[in-house]
RNA sequence: GGGCAAUUAGCUCAGUCGGUUAGAGCGCCUGCCUCACAUGCAGGAGGUCGAUGGUUCGAGUCCAUUAUUGCCCA
């Protein structure tokens, strides 16, 4: 078997994709009657491109279906796509004004078109990229919330809740942008702290020759201002309440009222009331009665209510406003003032408060639902410290507005009948009026929140609401994995919804993971241009290693910092791995069958690295199960790199080798190496998917299947050896202590060396011969002495261990000054060790009340050190 | 203003139920191309765990205060 000695991703990855992918690997069916195990996909927008939060996201989903499919589960990963809206219709529009065009020249029905056919040839590159990373989606499944199916569901559940009453339409003021031209929700508007100013205006009070001065933050919506409120305790301008003030540059006289929600000590603590243009201000004119006067359009130019300021955007209207005021001597002062400011989290426009008309989703009852199933564990965050973000939002939620101003997206099945006004909403479109039968209707212009279409995402996909069989035998999910940044925008919504509509909780864990900053720990964005291309780093270290190293840096509930180093650093772990693969089937010989271990043919080694790789399976099935992928990650790559690489290879290549073994030997420890092999190869392969299937390739038995439908290890108590694990500690010990001899005196690796045991203890001194073979090969050792009495020269390097005292003879080799400091280093350590156990045992509280065991630690430690720091110091004498 | 998180080696991070000498990767230093791997091997240096106080026989770990940083919400 010829392997290059150096691991080509390239070569690989395709290749084993397609296979896995054609031969219906990532298919699960529903009637196999194996236990269930599903996630369902954070659908990534049409129009995405993959990016490293995706990478994370989608690395950890796949090794979580990789484990649990090779657990046997009926493992489904639903994929899909989001039809994302706002940033689509953004795409396209961008593209018709390259043709000198806007989607008005167009028309709605050619636009939808339009878009569709943007969908087909150039949305969804995501989906080859996932391809790209390994994911072992069930592609024959996958779904977009724009289908016909996940139509219906979104037709269904918005028919439902309008009968309900709790989609219902309302006149109020939502978020808008004037760039995007559509409402949003609260959530969609991310506030910025800006520097802004606090202008103080003087409005004349009607019928005398006063004044009062308001302060606002943004002059140019005094335009549309039909009252001024004061605190009703604020004794300051008690008598100014009930009397009117002409509002300036409109000469308008609107009146001064009282109101609680004013802060006294904001301003000048009079407040301009704009109930057209502010939530709070429109809450307190709904108080008052107050006239709503809408200044802007829809772009967030001025409308014909602004008088002459009519045609200005609202920028220039605010400095045309100021400069009039200034004019008339109306302007007292400006001050600065820092003020958050909303943004449209799509186009970063800043966002308009804005009076209309919309549909609304009436929240409270669902969200009490929704608060209900985590508080009684029917669904776990994990990391559990995200419930609390998430009980935060539920129990502050507001009405969701759900229509957008949109030619993408679900259109509102709501039809207005032109005769009586009835509006009729049903799920399949009606052709005439409910109520009079009348065929003159129109559908409602708008569209939905495209996140109304992805709550429904855990039972739509399956079928929903139809009842399948996929529904039935996968909902509620397994789990969801995300990021915290949307658990408003998505998971509270998909858990508010399925409990509404499937009777149950969408998923049973909701695992939140970091979020990826770059190595200054900044979030990536292509703005910054800090962006680590997950394509890029798979085109140069491979995907495996890309996998790995986000699966080792996802420890729960931090952010990720990421570096390409790292990547690189996982690049050679993948090699290792190909080159330690190598070795074993380099030196298996043509005749090697693969056949069970017996117990009595196992030697020591074999029993340790065995009871090791029982041990690094527990802890990998323990860190999957608890979503602690670094840590199973972590376990996997510490057994292959640091105990079956550096220690079990090298010592079986005694056996394998060395011409005075048994046959037997040799034999047994190539049937270990080759188990060990198998067992963690597959161990691997969730993190590793694309190594492992090619070196499976050439290490399974013939007529054996791939290894992302073999078995998942166990471990196996027959193989729990802690006696020889314990022995094999105190080996590497002893090799360790001979090798740094070696290093630190500058030994050349030709310059075999000779060793003195000088001990009296029988388990030591029977380790000893009985490795000595392996001891001599691996601390490069010409001969092996053991002498209880054995009396050193002071050319001797040495070494103190507990019971056993190592001798080196190099007579001319000897540095002095060198071997005196490493040995005055060790004392140093040993003494401040020693001094730390005498000062706990010297507490009379300590043995009083601390555990017998941990006592008993303590003075058998301190026996320990106190015998190896007199023997140091006998060595010390002699250097003298 | 409310809430959450973080602060451990030069860098990036682990550290369970409080109990051996606080770990890893990268970087650094020394020696080696040893027949799987120089994307490698062996050895080494380097932290007292942000600060203060407390609980405890014992604190990186629990509590309080504080500083700094980041995030979310208003």
């Amino acid at each position: 078997m010829q392997l290059p000695s150096s691991y080509d991703p390239k070569r690989v990855e395709e290749k084993w994709y397609r296979i896995w992918e054609r031969g219906k690997y990532f298919h699960a069916r529903e009637d196999d009657g194996r236990e269930p195990y599903c996630i369902v996909i954070p659908p990534p927008n049409v129009t995405g491109n993959l990016h490293m939060g995706h990478a994370l996201n989608n690395t950890l989903q796949d090794i979580l279906i990789r484990w649990q499919r090779m657990m046997g589960k009926s493992a489904l990963w639903m994929p899909g796509m989001d039809h994302a809206g706002i940033a689509t219709q953004n795409v396209v529009e961008r593209l018709l004004k390259e043709e000198g065009k806007t989607k008005d020249d167009l028309g709605r029905k050619k636009f939808e078109e339009r878009v569709w056919k943007w969908k087909e040839h150039s949305g969804g590159r995501i989906q080859s990229q996932l391809r790209r990373l390994g994911c072992s989606c069930d592609w024959e499944r996958e779904r977009f919330t724009l289908d016909k199916g996940l139509s219906r569901a979104v037709h269904t559940v918005f028919a439902a809740l309008y009968k309900e009453g709790l989609i219902y339409q309302g006149y109020r003021i939502i978020n808008w942008c004037p760039r995007c031209e559509t409402a949003l929700s609260d959530i969609e508007t991310e506030y910025q702290e800006l520097e802004g100013n606090l202008w103080y205006i003087k409005y004349p009070v009607a019928g005398s020759g006063d004044h009062i001065v308001v302060a606002t933050t943004r002059p140019e919506t005094m335009l549309g201002d039909t009252g001024v409120a004061v605190n009703p305790d604020d004794d300051r301008y008690s008598n100014l309440v009930g009397k009117t003030v002409i509002l300036p540059l409109m000469n308008r006289e609107i009146p001064v009222f009282a109101d609680d929600f004013v802060d006294r000590d904001f301003g000048t603590g009079l407040v301009k009331v704009t109930p057209a243009h502010d939530p709070n201000d429109f809450d307190m004119g709904k108080r008052h009665g107050l006239e709503e006067i809408n200044i802007l359009d829809k772009n967030g130019n001025i409308n014909e209510n602004g008088g002459p300021y009519k045609g200005l955007s609202r920028f220039d209207a605010r400095a045309k406003v100021v400069e009039d005021l200034e004019k008339q001597g109306l302007l007292v002062k400006i001050e600065k003032h820092v003020h958050a400011v909303g943004h449209c989290y799509r186009c970063r426009t800043i966002i308009e408060p804005y009076l209309s008309k919309q549909w609304f989703v009436k929240i409270k009852p669902l969200a009490d639902v929704g608060i209900a199933a985590v508080e009684e564990g029917r669904i776990r965050f994990v990391p559990r410290n995200w419930e609390k973000t998430y009980f935060e939002w539920m129990r502050n939620i507001r009405d969701w507005c759900i229509s957008r101003q949109l030619w993408w997206g679900h259109r509102i099945p709501a039809f207005y009948c032109d005769d009586c006004g009835h509006v009729t909403v049903q799920v399949d479109d009606p052709s005439r009026c409910e109520n009079c039968t009348s065929k003159n209707i129109r559908q409602d212009e708008d569209v939905l929140d495209t996140w109304f279409s992805s709550g429904l995402w855990p039972f739509s996909t399956l079928g929903w609401p139809d009842t399948t069989e996929a529904l039935k035998k996968y909902y509620p999910t397994s789990v969801l994995v995300t990021a915290f940044d949307i658990i408003f925008f998505w998971v509270a919504r998909m858990i508010m919804l399925g409990l509404k509509f499937m009777n149950d909780v969408p998923f049973r864990d909701v695992y939140i993971h970091a979020l990826i900053r770059d190595a200054q720990g900044a979030k990536m964005s292509k703005s910054r241009g800090n962006v680590i291309d997950p394509l890029v780093m798979m085109d140069n270290y491979g995907t495996d290693a890309l996998r790995f190293t986000l699966a080792m840096l996802a420890a729960q509930g931090r952010d990720i910092i990421l570096s390409e180093k790292r990547i690189e650093g996982y690049r050679t772990f993948c090699n290792k791995i190909w080159n330690a693969s190598r070795f074993i089937l380099m030196n298996r010989g043509g005749d090697f069958r693969e056949r069970e271990l017996a117990a009595d043919e196992l030697e020591p080694f074999d029993r340790w690295i065995l009871h090791r790789l029982n041990e690094t399976i527990r802890a990998v099935q323990e860190g999957l199960s608890e979503y602690k992928f670094n840590d199973a990650a972590h376990a996997i790559y510490t057994f292959w790199w640091h105990e079956f690489c550096d220690w079990y290879i090298e010592l079986a290549k005694q056996r394998l080798y060395a011409k005075d073994v048994p046959e037997k030997s040799g034999d047994t420890a190539m049937q270990v190496l080759f188990h060990v092999l198998k067992e963690s190869t597959r161990l691997l392969h969730p993190f590793m998917p694309f190594i492992t299937e090619d070196l499976w390739d050439r290490i399974k038995a013939p007529g054996d299947d791939l290894i992302i439908v073999s078995r998942w290890p166990a471990a196996r108590e027959e193989f729990d050896f802690p006696i020889e694990s314990s022995d094999s500690a105190l080996f590497q010990e002893i090799v360790y202590r001979i090798r740094n001899i070696r290093g630190e005196m500058n030994i050349p690796p030709d310059k075999k060396a000779n060793v003195i045991f000088k001990t009296a203890n029988e388990r030591i001194v029977s380790i000893i011969q009985r490795e000595e073979a392996h001891l001599m090969a691996l601390a490069k050792v010409d001969s092996v002495l053991i002498d209880r009495a054995y009396v050193p020269a002071n050319t001797d390097a040495s070494a103190v261990m507990t019971d056993v005292e190592i001798f080196m003879p190099l007579r001319d080799l000897i540095d002095f000054d060198k071997e005196r400091s490493r040995i005055d280093r060790e004392i140093e350590k040993t003494r401040a060790e020693l001094d730390r156990v005498e000062l706990k045992l010297s507490n009379e509280n300590f043995i009083g009340r601390a555990p017998a065991g941990v006592i008993d630690r303590e003075k058998s430690k301190r026996e320990d050190l106190a015998e190896i720091l007199s023997k140091l110091g006998e060595s010390r004498t002699k250097l003298n």
